[in-house]
RNA sequence: GCCGGGCUGGCGGAAUAGGUAGACGCACGGGACUUAAAAUCCCGGAGACUCAGGUCUGUGCGGGUUCGAGUCCCGCGCCCGGCACCA
């Protein structure tokens, strides 16, 4: 027997692999099909980490597992390659970013291979190639016309200093990132995507779909759909009405608490401050207060939450529609301008904001639903509680007092029932190069102009400097060459859009390419569409949840109801792993010093090593601490599956005395990686392997043990098949089945308790019937000497497990 | 603050329609082989007490339900992640 090499039989399997084509999905089969996809990686420059092998190695496992029970399978990779990294390493190393992503992909590609993933690299997609994003650029289109995208104003986060809009990662405690100047909001003209449309129906789908439920509830929260009232709130000053019938209209989730309103807030950039800017006799310090929320950012407001500031409008005031009281209108950074009507009822009996801005300014705090003290704190409850001091509503029960007010506003026309979502249209703008550039002309006589589909795709100018400029405008801008072009519509002189798509858009929609990568005409053929979606298993990190796994969702309807895909939902059943941290359990990072390569562990110990280490080192689904010390245990365990071949014999019978065994053993990896939990199905394996390294083993037993491990270490299983295996690839074998019957042993040893307290065991046939599972019990010299010749008053037994008795 | 997840030997982790807690692996101790070491193989182990047969205590803490609780219920503590003035 030779000793085992990976390093000379891993390059081999690969070549093999490679050269029988075992991993190219057919768009045509009779089998039926199987789709595995993990999230394409950005290609970095520092290579795949120790935080893609996890779902890599975990989903190359399933479809191997799948490919052996005679699925075709599509299991795809491809490089979601723009990107901030890649153009700051552009700038910094005066190199192309088209050139920086082709080589970091092509280390990313070597990679993959050298772990034995059998990824299908003929499929391999690139978000940053024109022939991908010309797709891209086309479904943007799509949204345009059909008035999905649109170009508003929106506060945005800008450096005073380095002049330049920043993400909201890249703002930290209030400060640039990179200068750690201020950061303030200002306004600027962004392109935003209407992801607020399909709010209802991702949030309903969620029920046809298999997601973990986490995943379902943080979409869920995020969607944050919230039923209530608007109700209108006539304006007027010196006690008239400022213009006939105007009203302020404020959203409520507490119609009940509507005489308990004693003020109103508005937000500073509600427009009612300006048109009635007139009437505001502290116009000044109303102005003054709007500008000071204006220089805050989103941070800061958010970070101050607790202590309120405002202004009260002098000289205009609202009517309370239940009552007729006049009360007062103020002007506060605790409303938001985006959310509801940018107004609020101000109820501080029964609101804590309200409460403690009440506090803060003396204002009066009214108790209409009894159950706390309204003195020392809202009352905030809305399970239990009865209403006071709430005329018609006196005595009424939460729940049906806002039935109640709700039909009454109704009735009058001051209000109506209303749904809100705490999703907000989707920033889909980036002032950045490395970006698909957005295929809208700006015409001085036509307005925004769709570039005709015949130009797809709008390529990247090629630009001496990717350095974003001192305005705030993208790069492009600077290429008037590429800026100046002619109206499709009227022929006059026009400009392109310069600011590119975000990170996000390529990523929405790769999953559809993989089914027909090369497709010139469509961005994939209807056939291979309705052949392969939906995704069968898709898995992913937890940090996609609310935003690439949202979004590609909200791509997807989009364009099935325009008819390109068949299906309302993309992945029929999403997993998440949890991350790979650092040795000391925090997240692996540079700065940190505890990043662990694993393109090292392969090149000490073997790609079939590092396979099984990081799937045997804890639960799938949760964090865990990388452990160099782990490693080992791995390794060794697959020296024991090499060194089984010494005392095999040719013999095409299964070993009577592992027959149980290997029966259930088939049906613990079986199982085990529907479930996940491939570290338990690791150790069935290493069980199972102990157990023949005990006994001479025919061929027939140690292929079934090959075909089990080979899904987790394809590549020592494949060379030890070419010897004991019964011909061709093992990659192509048929999965072992199992009996139920024979996973069932014939003689199981019931433990045996004294008042649920374990005294002794005893060997028993299995299915035993009750009175011989006492008997044998009392029978046992430990018991009988428990019992003294004592009868049980009870005894309970849980048949082939337990028997507790009580003397 | 709200939402979600967790807390089991020296370590990573097993075990939930309530039924023998600690599978499997790491580290450790003992032994075999060896001139020796490494490698490999075998054995051992939750803790305390022990007349050596056992007894008691143990799954973050305090209660409860049950013949029986890591698992269910009530209360509490700590850790990790996400969201954060959403009316």
């Amino acid at each position: 027997m030779s000793r085992y090499d990976p390093k000379s039989i891993e390059k081999k399997w690969q070549g093999k692999w490679e050269e029988a084509r075992v991993f190219a999905a057919s768009n045509r089969s009779e089998k039926p099909k199987y789709y595995a996809l993990v999230e394409f990686p950005y290609p970095s420059g520092a290579g795949l980490h120790c935080g893609h092998t996890r779902p890599y190695t975990a989903l190359d496992a399933v479809a191997r597992v799948r490919r052996m029970q005679g699925y075709n399978v599509l299991f795809p990779i491809g490089w979601d390659a723009f990107g901030l990294p890649t153009e700051n390493y552009a700038i910094a190393n005066k190199i192309h970013p088209a050139e920086v992503t082709r080589r970091n992909i092509a280390v990313f590609r070597s990679q993959a291979k050298a772990l034995g993933y059998g990824f299908d690299y003929s499929r391999e997609v690139d978000t940053t190639a024109p022939e991908y994003y010309k797709w891209t650029q086309w479904i943007f289109l799509k949204l345009f016309e059909k008035g999905l995208a649109y170009k508003t104003d929106m506060p945005v986060n800008w450096c005073v200093s380095c002049k330049c809009v920043l993400a909201n990662e890249e703002v930290v405690d209030g400060g640039c990132e990179r200068c750690g100047s201020e950061v303030v909001r200002r306004d600027k003209s962004q392109w935003m995507l209407r992801i607020t449309a399909y709010a209802q129906r991702l949030l309903d789908d969620l029920d046809t779909v298999d997601y973990p439920s986490r995943v379902k509830l943080s979409q869920k929260n995020w969607i944050g759909r919230s039923e209530g009232t608007e109700v209108d709130f006539p304006v007027v000053s010196g006690g008239r009405p400022v213009e006939p019938g105007y009203a302020l209209r404020v959203y409520t989730t507490r119609p009940d608490t509507l005489f308990g309103a004693t003020y109103m807030v508005v937000s500073p950039e509600h427009p009612m401050l300006d048109t009635y800017r007139g009437l505001i006799r502290n116009a000044g310090a109303v102005d003054a207060y709007r500008a000071g929320a204006a220089r805050k950012s989103d941070f800061e407001r958010g970070e101050l939450n607790k202590d309120k500031s405002g202004v009260r409008l002098d000289g205009v005031q609202v009517i309370n529609p239940v009552n007729n009281r006049e009360i007062p209108v103020f002007v506060s950074d605790y409303v938001l301008m985006s959310y509801g009507t940018g107004a609020i009822m101000a109820v501080p009996g029964h609101d804590e904001r309200d409460w403690a801005f009440a506090r803060k300014f003396g204002l009066p705090v009214v108790e209409v639903v009894r159950g706390g003290d309204v003195r020392l704190a809202a009352y905030t409850d809305t399970e239990t509680g009865v209403m006071v001091n709430s005329g018609f509503l006196d005595g009424l029960e939460v729940a049906e007092a806002k039935r109640r007010i709700t039909a009454w506003l109704a009735e009058k026309g001051l209000g109506q029932s209303k749904v809100n979502y705490k999703l907000r249209d989707w920033v889909f703008a980036r002032q950045r190069y490395w970006g698909e550039p957005i295929p809208i002309i700006h015409c001085p006589e036509c307005g925004m102009v769709p570039l005709p589909e015949s130009e797809l795709p709008l390529t990247l100018p090629e630009v001496d400097s990717y350095e974003p400029t001192d305005t705030g405008e993208s790069p492009l801008s600077a290429i008037r060459g590429w800026v100046e072009t002619i109206c499709p519509v009227c022929g006059s002189g026009a400009e392109r859009e310069t600011d590119t798509m975000p990170q996000w858009a390529g990523s929405s929609w790769y999953f559809l390419r993989y089914c027909d990568p090369h497709n010139q005409k469509a961005l994939a053929s209807q056939e291979s569409l309705k052949y392969w979606m939906a995704v069968d298993w898709y898995n992913g990190g937890m940090e996609h949840t609310t935003l690439h796994l949202l979004y590609s969702r909200f791509w997807h309807k989009f364009l099935y109801d325009i008819g390109v895909t068949a299906m309302p939902e993309p992945y029929q059943k999403r997993t998440a792993h949890g991350i790979i941290l650092g040795p000391d359990g925090e997240k692996m990072s540079k700065s940190a010093g505890n990043v662990a390569n694993p393109m090292d562990v392969v090149d000490q110990y073997g790609a079939d090593t590092m396979r099984l280490v990081i799937l045997f080192i804890g639960d799938f689904e949760k964090a865990v601490s990388w452990s160099d010390k782990a490693v080992v245990g791995s390794r060794r365990f697959l020296e024991r599956v090499w060194a089984l071949q010494d005392g095999l014999h040719p013999g095409k019978a299964v070993t009577p005395a592992l027959e149980g065994l290997l029966h259930k053993t088939v049906k613990k990896v079986t199982e085990d990686v529907e479930n996940l939990k491939f570290n338990t199905a690791i150790a069935a394996l290493m069980t199972l392997c102990n157990e023949m390294s005990g006994q001479k083993c025919s061929w027939a037993d140690y292929q079934t043990l090959l075909k089990l491990l080979n899904p987790f270490a394809p590549h020592i299983c494949e060379e030890l098949w070419t010897k004991y295996g019964a011909g061709g690839l093992l990659a192509l074998q048929t999965w072992p089945s199992y009996d139920p019957a024979k996973t069932l042993d014939e003689t199981v040893e019931m433990a045996v308790q004294v008042a649920g307290k374990l005294r002794s065991t005893v060997a028993l046939p299995r299915g035993s019937a009750e009175a011989d599972v006492i008997a044998a019990a009392l029978a046992d010299a430990r018991i009988a000497a428990i019992a003294q010749g004592r009868e049980p008053k009870r005894s309970i037994v849980v048949p082939d497990k337990l028997v507790n008795l009580i003397f």
